[in-house]
DNA sequence: CGAAAGGCTCTTTTT
DNA sequence: GAGCCTTTCG
């Protein structure tokens, strides 16, 4: 097969133009992900390119795999040669490996942003501020940003303008200093620092860039200054810098993105060609037409035609719900509505929202008329608590030095170090101006030798010194033991030697805490293959930098229950934008800001062209936001739907006049009947005898709550698998 | 020292 | 409505 059959010209010119930088401003639904693997599979098939040197920049580690399956068919296993990932990924594996030339430690581990914000925490104390004001959010916010941009502490100084900026700056500073005795780096580090080297390095820039003969960047729109820069730096060689990407989609200017790197690359890259794909291939005439109503009242754009050959579709249902309940009554029975007519299953349908907090009426709705349904991110598997706290042993392990993870379980479990110790440890670090770690060792040292030096003698009681002194000798037990051990080896002897275990099931909801913690486990048996050591690093990599769009799966027989900014890059058949009231979207938060608020429309944007045959759009007249219920009036965006689009009885979405369109009389599904009743005496192969408590719909199964005689205690389990027994 | 309870503030979006 | 912090008590 030729790789060029079946691309439309523009698509084919995007393939071909390998020499030189090129822009590729794709529309939504254009075939842009087709372009870029077929652009890949060219260099290597066509211009015997070795993939070896090629770099594919995605925004996502779903995107570099989901890529990455599809060159599979292309190339074969020559694809394990590509370097391709996320700016972040690809930059942690450049600093792993050659970061010690700017005295970087190989083992530095990375934080995310809780880390991050414990660290400003931390670094604020003692400046003796107003902690509302000066709140350590919006401290590592404006730290974060300056990072974003390349701006060292130095370099922040200078630009300072207000009260806040010079307290953003000290705190910056403190905060470096804190990031470098732990040896730890954050997000931002890892792109600033991987800039950094290639300016200080001229060596290791030049390897670099002697290997990726051609980069290709995704999503370009979303990128920041570091981003751009290191791009840059990449590229300053051989000028093959390809770029994808659509202003109107850019939603992460909240994130440091700046659209001046896709609108100026024309001017920093005189001799770029640029192409334009601008035919549709996913969506309904309707839908393409509804979503050019939207965005072209952006006024900080640049006019595009988008066309498809597609059919003009179904018409766009606009739906005003009384409040969030209703709300999501009305999409639960529009999906079963079109799944018991055949016309779309529930893998199909996708629901859309501004804030993870509307997730929550909808999965009740879904919850309690049994439909399956999938949510992404919100549960946030690696931010919950024991998995943190693991990590974090794991962590240490990796890097004793980390004094953020060290300060997180020095007391978890519990073992007689509160928070009045840990100050005092702290202080005293702080005095030598070494990490946690390097202090607990002086303790050790001191008490070993029983000398008693003057001024440097620690503050701790016996008691103290003794609780201190035993953590220290855990903590170096594990790391001894971390030499031999394999991953899931080394995990099991952290969760024993702390009795983490026993801590966790003591709690409530301990019972699922442990499963995530055997989840946790399961993860970390993938790596077996690897050496002990280089398994511990990968792990921890890899734990670093996923994010919950990540390990979704579109196969499984669900609706999708989405954030609007991780359905980038998604369509689904049917697509539910819910929420679509002003302060919601758009967000209260962009109302004073004229550039905000036009991404908050890039957003509804992004949320309309992912819908390949039909779009609802829903509105809750009355929605409690944070306890209190408000009454809120139609989204500005509903007005720029074209009337003739819109499901009759034409709705007259301009005035607050109520509804308008019904679905079908709502006839909520009826509750699927329970398989057991709270009271029955069940038996389980396992946990033995119990009673039930309860039972639930849960996805397309039930949940039946038991509770077991004995230790075993309450259970929750599928009706399904758990097979029990009545008696 | 730590567990429990009560009171406070926020909530965009996330690699 | 929840997570976070402070306070209080054992």
């Amino acid at each position: 097969m030729d790789i060029l059959d079946g691309l439309n010209p523009a698509q084919r010119q995007a393939v071909e133009t390998i020499e030189g930088p090129l822009l590729i401003l794709a529309g939504p639904g254009s075939g842009k992900t087709r372009v870029i693997t077929h652009r890949v599979a060219y260099l290597v098939r066509k211009c015997g390119i070795s993939p070896h040197h090629i770099m594919a920049v995605t925004f996502t580690n779903k995107a570099a795999n989901e890529m990455k399956e599809r060159l599979q068919t292309l190339l074969g296993s020559a694809v394990q040669e590509l370097t391709m990932g996320t700016f972040h990924a690809i930059c942690a594996r450049i600093l792993r490996r050659d970061g010690a030339e700017i005295g970087l430690d190989s083992h530095f581990v990375i934080y995310d942003e809780e880390d991050q914000q414990n660290l400003v925490k931390q670094s604020l104390q003692g400046l003796d501020l107003d902690p509302k004001k000066f709140t350590p959010r919006a401290v590592l916010s404006a730290i974060s940003a300056a990072k974003s941009q390349l701006l060292t502490p130095q370099d922040y100084a200078k630009q300072r303008r207000t009260y806040f900026d010079e307290v953003a700056q000290r705190v910056y500073e403190r905060y470096e200093e804190r990031l470098r005795q732990s040896k730890a780096l954050d997000f931002d580090d890892l792109l600033m620092k991987t800039v950094q080297l290639f300016q200080e390095r001229e060596k290791v820039l030049s390897k670099y860039q002697k290997r990726y003969l051609h980069i290709l960047i995704d999503e370009f729109q979303d990128t920041n200054v570091a981003q751009y820069m290191l791009a840059k730096q990449l590229a300053a060689k051989h000028h093959n810098i390809c770029v994808v990407g659509d202003p109107d989609q850019s939603i992460y200017s909240w994130r440091a993105a700046d659209l001046r790197n896709i609108l100026n690359f024309e001017k920093d890259y005189p001799d770029a060609k640029v192409v334009f794909l601008e035919q549709n291939y996913r969506s309904t005439q309707t839908i393409l037409e509804t979503a050019s109503g939207i965005i072209s009242s952006n006024r900080q754009r640049k006019r595009k035609r988008l066309w498809t050959e597609n059919e003009a579709g179904e018409k766009v249902i606009v739906f005003e719900a009384y409040n969030e309940q209703e709300e999501a009554l009305f999409v639960v029975s529009e999906v079963e509505r079109l799944s018991k007519q055949g016309t779309a299953r529930p893998q199909d349908c996708a629901i859309m929202y501004r804030t993870n907090a509307q997730s929550r009426a909808l999965e009740e709705a879904f919850i309690r008329y049994g439909l399956p349904y999938r949510l992404v991110g919100a549960t946030r598997f690696y931010a919950r608590r024991e998995i943190k706290d693991v990590i974090a042993y794991l962590k240490l392990i990796h890097n004793p030095y980390d004094t953020v993870s060290l300060s997180r379980i020095i007391n978890v479990p519990p073992r007689n170090i509160g928070q009045r110790s840990l100050e005092q440890l702290s202080n005293w670090a702080q005095a030598f101006g070494v990490p946690l770690y390097s202090a607990l060792q002086v303790l050790a040292n001191q008490e070993a030798s029983s000398e008693t030096t003057s001024s440097a003698k620690h503050p701790f009681s016996p008691r103290i010194a003794k609780s201190l002194l035993s953590f220290l000798s855990l903590l170096n037990d594990l790391i001894e033991e971390s030499q031999k051990l394999g991953l899931v080896e080394l995990l099991d002897e952290a969760l024993k030697r702390t009795g983490y275990r026993e801590y966790v099931l003591a709690e409530e909801d301990g019972e699922d805490r442990w499963d995530n913690i055997l989840e946790l486990r399961t993860v970390a048996s993938q790596y077996k293959e690897m050496p002990p050591q280089e398994a511990l690093t990968a792990f921890l990599e890899g734990v670093a930098l996923v994010s919950d769009i990540d390990d979704y799966d579109t196969k499984a027989n669900a609706v999708t229950l989405i954030t609007l900014h991780q359905a980038k890059g998604l369509e689904f058949p049917v697509v539910f934008i819910v929420g679509l009231e002003e302060g919601v979207l758009p967000h209260r938060r962009s109302f004073d800001d004229p550039a905000q608020m036009e991404e908050e429309r890039r957003l509804c944007y992004v949320g309309v062209t992912r819908a390949k045959k039909r779009l609802y759009l829903v509105r809750a007249f009355r929605r409690s936001l944070m306890g209190a219920s408000t009454a809120n009036a139609p989204s500005r965006f509903l007005e720029d739907v074209p009337h003739r689009l819109v499901a009759s009885p034409q709705p007259d979405v301009a005035s607050t006049k109520t509804l308008v369109y019904y679905a079908s009389p709502a006839t909520p599904p009826p509750l699927a009947e329970p398989a057991f009743k709270a009271g029955e005496q069940v038996r389980h192969a396992q946990f033995g005898q119990g009673i039930v408590i309860g039972c639930q719909p849960i996805s397309d199964d039930q949940e039946v709550t038991v509770a077991f005689k004995g230790t075993t205690g309450l259970k929750r389990l599928l009706v399904s698998l758990a097979k029990l027994e009545r008696i």
